[in-house]
DNA sequence: TATTGTTATACTCTATAACTATA
DNA sequence: TATAGTTATAGAGTATAACAATA
């Protein structure tokens, strides 16, 4: 059954400070200047940790708001459709929906056609809590736009969005 | 000395085919489409993947390869110098050195200045080795320029410069 | 006291294999 | 036989704390 094994975070998400992310003048990044994937990577560090701060008042992982916020857009997606949309290996999703689930934020009900799957649907806590994330993230979003200014923000959404 | 203590990788980097990372069509993302950090986390799994397997005939990680490329760059540099310019963490740092050093691609020499510090450099086979590195990891950034097309490329590549 | 390299611990995430129950 | 959910395992990566040697 494994219903409360592993299943809730020993210590809540943490988030360092953003530290400071471009190198030191003096250490010369060579090649690496040609690369996408390093700024990629840079970028995501950077990123993910002002939406953890941002999201701590939550307690929610970047994967946990996107599997809450993916769940409320789509009533009974099962388990295999919910990962393959958010690039998450089926396994390691069992144990983030049981976290999601013994918090009383998403339900795993029988599927009405198919005995093997699960219909995931977040409960009214569940559906409270995602409207206090996404008023967060947006506030993330705000943040990197400012930072960014508005028109590379825009540039930027518009040319990952086919990776 | 924990000279080959957990030194080498037990299993060859792995790279992945890079599934389908577009979700599919049925599926609504809702507030994920305005979020940077989303997309950014998916064009890194893409390029990471894509990088792994390129890079598969000199078995670098991506780290490991940023590791030999600026170290090839920057002689004499400390680990906390090339920890911090990599955001890798300094702990972390000690292992993947121990790694490239006991494949014969790395020194760590005393540092003549301060009896803390090493001094990292490469040796002459890691020369060779970052040599044909950088030749795959060319023939990567051109198949990622191919994708998305130069002017995409570039405006990224700038546009996430200061993260 | 502070920093460098190091070890250790705990947790997240990725990748894979295998099992069960359904189909 | 194939798929959905699950468990288990191995490794990579991240975050912290602590320690010895050196500054």
């Amino acid at each position: 059954m494994g219903k409360n094994a592993n299943s809730r975070r020993a210590v809540p998400y943490r988030a360092t400070q953003p530290k400071r992310s471009s190198a030191q003048a003096s250490v010369a990044l060579d090649a690496l200047n040609g690369h996408l994937g390093y700024f990629i990577r840079r970028a995501q560090i950077w990123v993910f940790q002002d939406f953890i701060r941002t999201l701590k008042p939550v307690d929610l992982s970047p994967a946990e708001y996107s599997v809450l916020v993916v769940t409320g857009a789509n009533r009974g997606l099962s388990q295999a459709e919910l990962a393959a949309t958010l690039a998450i290996e089926r396994a390691r999703l069992v144990r983030l929906l049981h976290r999601l689930e013994e918090r009383g934020l998403l339900q795993r009900l029988p599927s009405s056609a198919d005995g093997r799957r699960h219909a995931l649907q977040l409960t009214p806590p569940g559906r409270t809590t995602l409207a206090r994330a996404k008023a967060l993230a947006a506030r993330h979003e705000q943040g990197l736009r400012t930072r960014l200014g508005a028109e590379r923000h825009k540039l930027l959404l518009a040319a990952l969005r086919d990776f």
